[in-house]
DNA sequence: CGATTCTTTGAAAACAGTCAATCTGTGTGG
DNA sequence: CCACACAGATTGACTGTTTTCAAAGAATCG
């Protein structure tokens, strides 16, 4: 389990056995089924956390009690909410299974540990960050854009892998259209 | 002019006087005029913009012709195009002037070079990209939750100082509604 | 002051959302 | 193994919001 993590790292930064070893003795493992919380509203996110394999998603519920959401992340991603971690307030999203999972989590004073501990890390981090707020940018482009057709072809043209794992119902919320308009859609793209 | 960059960091971080003028050394200072670019779609953007003053916009246009505005930045934020830099290749957004602006530019090896030689700059870089990201995620959540109305409302309440200073229709690109719309979401909010 | 640009307004059309019913597939318990 | 229940997906009819197009009205700048 820990080996999922170990390559990713492995994949992006050279590490001793001992440095990989502290990683190791700094982290703990959690198991989610589907449908565990991994963060509630309300609750403040304390972790970073790294997806060995499975499947969660954070989101937002409004006052109708409509799903919003924020991310997907899958195996070799990382989640949580750093905004209710960087100002240590309540979280406003949740972050649940949506197949069951396993994560490895470390608190942030751990992992403030083990980068300053270990530059490369520190450096594979802000690579990650850095990738991560593209990402996002190009997902407002998208949200800003583009009619519900449209983001949805990039979705699947962007994460082909996510189509089959994620019930539509979801996808749709992720691009902020409902299940219906997100069906017809579908239905409409089909005919081509 | 530098003084905005050297009040800003101080504000920031702790840098000695040489250390500053070190910065300064390794910097470009930029002026622009209202309209004029920074940075063009299929130029590729090698430079860390901090604006002293003024305020810029970065934008796509679409096949239509319509401008898709990414984001503002005023004086104390940072602009660019990470995509483009991270990555090496041609950027497919516009960045110019909305008001008259001067801008102090770092090409990336010069930044990289103050980062190194200065750690704590580096955390400050890191900081605020932490910030963007949670920016960025928070922009997310408008876009695919909130109505028209809504939108503009959470904007004017997030971004006060933007609202006199930025066109109307360059706020209705901004989030992604068109300017008719804005106009009447006004009129009716106006109301209350 | 004139020209340009931005904003407002109106009416019609397009698009996406809502609500309700049906269909499909999956998994569970009898 | 079948029947049933449940969740998710689809479909239809309708509503409501937003866009589009066009024109008129402010505001701004040289």
């Amino acid at each position: 389990m820990f080996q999922v993590f170990r390559k990713y790292v492995a994949g992006k930064i050279a590490l001793t056995e001992q440095q990989f070893d502290r990683i190791q003795s700094l982290c703990i493992i959690k198991k989610l089924r589907k449908k565990q919380y991994l963060l509630q509203e309300g609750d403040t996110w304390k972790y970073h956390a790294f997806i060995a394999s499975g499947c969660l998603r954070t989101y937002s519920v409004d006052e109708k009690g409509l799903e919003h959401i924020i991310s997907f992340a899958i195996e070799n991603w990382w989640t949580g909410d750093k905004e209710s971690l960087m100002l240590n307030q309540p979280s406003k999203y949740n972050i649940d299974a949506v197949e069951d999972s396993e994560v490895i989590l470390f608190t942030d004073s751990n992992f403030q540990l083990i980068c300053s501990e270990m530059p490369q890390f520190n450096d594979m981090v802000n690579m990650i960050l850095q990738r991560s707020f593209v990402a996002s940018q190009s997902r407002i482009h998208a949200a800003i854009s583009y009619t519900a057709d449209e983001k949805y072809l990039n979705f699947i043209d962007k994460y082909p892998g996510f189509t089959t794992r994620i019930p539509q119902s979801m996808i749709a919320s992720y691009l902020g259209i409902t299940p219906e308009t997100l069906s017809r859609v579908r239905k409409l793209s089909a005919k081509k």
